[in-house]
RNA sequence: GCCCCCAUCGUCCAGCGGCCUAGGACGCCGGCCUUUCACGCCGGUAACACGGGUUCGAAUCCCGUUGGGGGUGCCA
């Protein structure tokens, strides 16, 4: 294939979603694979929609997923004046008319002359005068059928009867998609239009456009399939999680999200899912490309993410998870906060989360000041719990004699007093669980002996004998 | 209502007429490891929606049924 053109276009609405982004990044892929270029054209027919807020909505989430795009963005509210010329057009040829009925009018006739609700055609022969709120549609042909090669689904054929003469230009004489879209696509040698199967059924209308405007060869057309949740419905704003930015900013890592979103839909043929994305880019083509509906899993999102973080290594880990252990949400003092601590800790804390925004719950007992004694754990260790007050005790007596500079013997230390009591008394004790909650307040947590260390001599003991104060 | 799309384990994907006693991954269940919680490792569970064709042979091709979804705007 010789260097193909996409492009993707995102409507402003506020923020990018998820099914937006797999569009974004399934053009991307078809165009990086075969060397081609990726447009980003901004489609705000609603001229409302261009602020700078709902740009950037736009390309902050795609320049953290790492996707790029060819050339400067283009608007389309900035090709007005292109539009109005093929709309002019089109009506000089009569491929267009204009129309001043409103929807009332519109089913008030369809109900006098007993057809179904539509439009019908209602203006056809009215010659009504172009002015205020009136609007143009396109005259779609009676009878025969608009074809749509698509590489995803094969030929899709739309009868023509069933295609109504939909509004090309609005009241207000802004421009609508579908004429927007073939205008468009044509200006900027689109080669392949790849977007979601929601515009499916538009896409007759596109091409019923840019045959009557005379644009030449079609570009190719792969509808990709929709993005559904549990329910099998199509991913919305209003019922379901699908703002990328969200599921940034809880810590989910931009290149495991790109990785899951490249398997909604595709598959590689070596079936090794999780793999870099130079690898996805070579490996991936549209026609392999599924044309079922997919289910945002986000279970299966969770894999993967935390795939990745463990993947990490400390010093990454400790950087990419900084945003989510500073600022003002973090539960200790502003200047607790270490990031060596962190990378010391990096491996063990990475085994235990999915997202990075959980980091915090693991260490937070080492960089707080004070412990908060979960009581379910406490009544656990140190009521129900075996000689739990001869554990601190002991424990403490061994400690103070320590210098705290090998984990190793800390562990060593603790573990110690639980086999020696376990000896003398004839029972099982463990002396982890009362020294665990004395120093962290809960009973499940990161091993011990590490945090320790860090915690130094005074700070350990100080908790051991608060907690021995408290039995 | 009308138009359109879709149909392999619960989920995502492999399979593109014989290699299928249908493969991998997630999830779930069980075991091992472990003086916390996890990770890790091992094992198990589970599907070609149904009915007709075509063919020596069908999960794979065709038709129908059923089920699900999308569209049906002066949204995109």
């Amino acid at each position: 294939m010789s260097s193909p053109r996409v492009r993707f276009a995102p409507a402003p609405t506020g923020f990018l979603h998820v099914g937006s982004a797999r569009t974004a990044l399934f053009n991307w892929l078809f165009a990086r694979h075969h060397g081609g270029e990726m447009l980003l054209r901004v489609e705000d027919t609603d001229a409302a929609l261009k602020t700078q807020a709902y740009v950037d909505a736009i390309i902050e989430p795609l320049r953290w997923l790492g996707l790029d795009w060819d050339g400067e963005p283009c608007f389309q509210s900035d090709r007005r004046d292109r539009h109005a010329a093929a709309i002019e057009q089109l009506v000089a040829e009569g491929a267009a008319y204009f129309c001043d009925l409103t929807r009332a009018e519109i089913e008030q006739r369809c109900a006098a002359a007993g057809l179904p609700a539509g439009y019908h055609g209602w203006s056809r022969d009215r010659d009504v005068a172009d002015g205020p709120g009136v609007v143009v549609r396109f005259r779609c042909p009676d009878d025969g059928a608009t074809v749509v090669d698509d590489i995803v689904r094969g030929r899709v054929s739309f009868p023509n009867e069933s295609l109504e003469d939909f509004v090309i230009r609005r009241g207000d004489g802004s421009p609508t998609f579908h004429l927007a879209n073939a205008v468009d696509d044509h200006d900027m040698g689109i080669t392949h239009v790849i977007r979601g199967e929601d515009l499916l059924n538009t896409t007759p209308r596109v091409q019923l456009i840019w045959q009557a405007l005379d644009l030449g060869a079609l570009p190719a057309y792969a509808h990709l399939p929709l993005l559904v949740n549990a329910k099998r419905q199509k991913l919305a704003k209003r019922r379901d999680d699908v703002s990328l930015d969200d599921y940034r900013a809880r810590g989910y890592l931009p290149e495991a999200m790109v990785n899951y979103l490249a398997l909604l839909g595709w598959g590689p043929p070596d079936e090794v899912e999780i793999r870099p994305l130079d690898e996805i880019v070579e490996l991936f083509d549209l026609d392999a490309v599924k044309p079922a509906p997919a289910f945002f899993d986000p279970a299966r999102l969770d894999h993967i993410n935390a795939t990745y973080i463990k993947a990490l290594t400390p010093e990454q880990f400790a950087a990419r998870a900084e945003p989510f252990l500073t600022g003002p949400d973090a539960p200790w003092p502003p200047e607790r906060y270490d990031r060596g601590t962190v990378e010391v800790l990096a491996g063990e804390i990475q085994q235990r989360i999915v997202r990075l925004g959980e980091a915090a719950g693991w260490i937070d007992w080492v960089l707080c000041s004070d412990v908060t004694y979960d009581e379910k754990a406490w009544h656990k260790a140190m009521v129900k719990g075996r000689a739990a007050s001869q554990v601190l005790e002991a424990v403490e007596a061994r400690l103070a004699a320590d210098d705290f500079t090998s984990a190793e013997r800390l562990e060593s230390i603790v573990m110690g007093v639980g086999d020696e009591l376990t000896e003398s008394l004839g029972v099982r004790v463990r002396s982890q669980a009362p020294v665990r909650v004395a120093l962290t307040g809960t009973g499940a947590g990161l091993p011990l002996w590490e945090p320790m260390r860090l915690l130094g001599r005074d700070e350990t003991l100080r908790r051991l004998r608060a907690a021995r104060g408290r039995l």
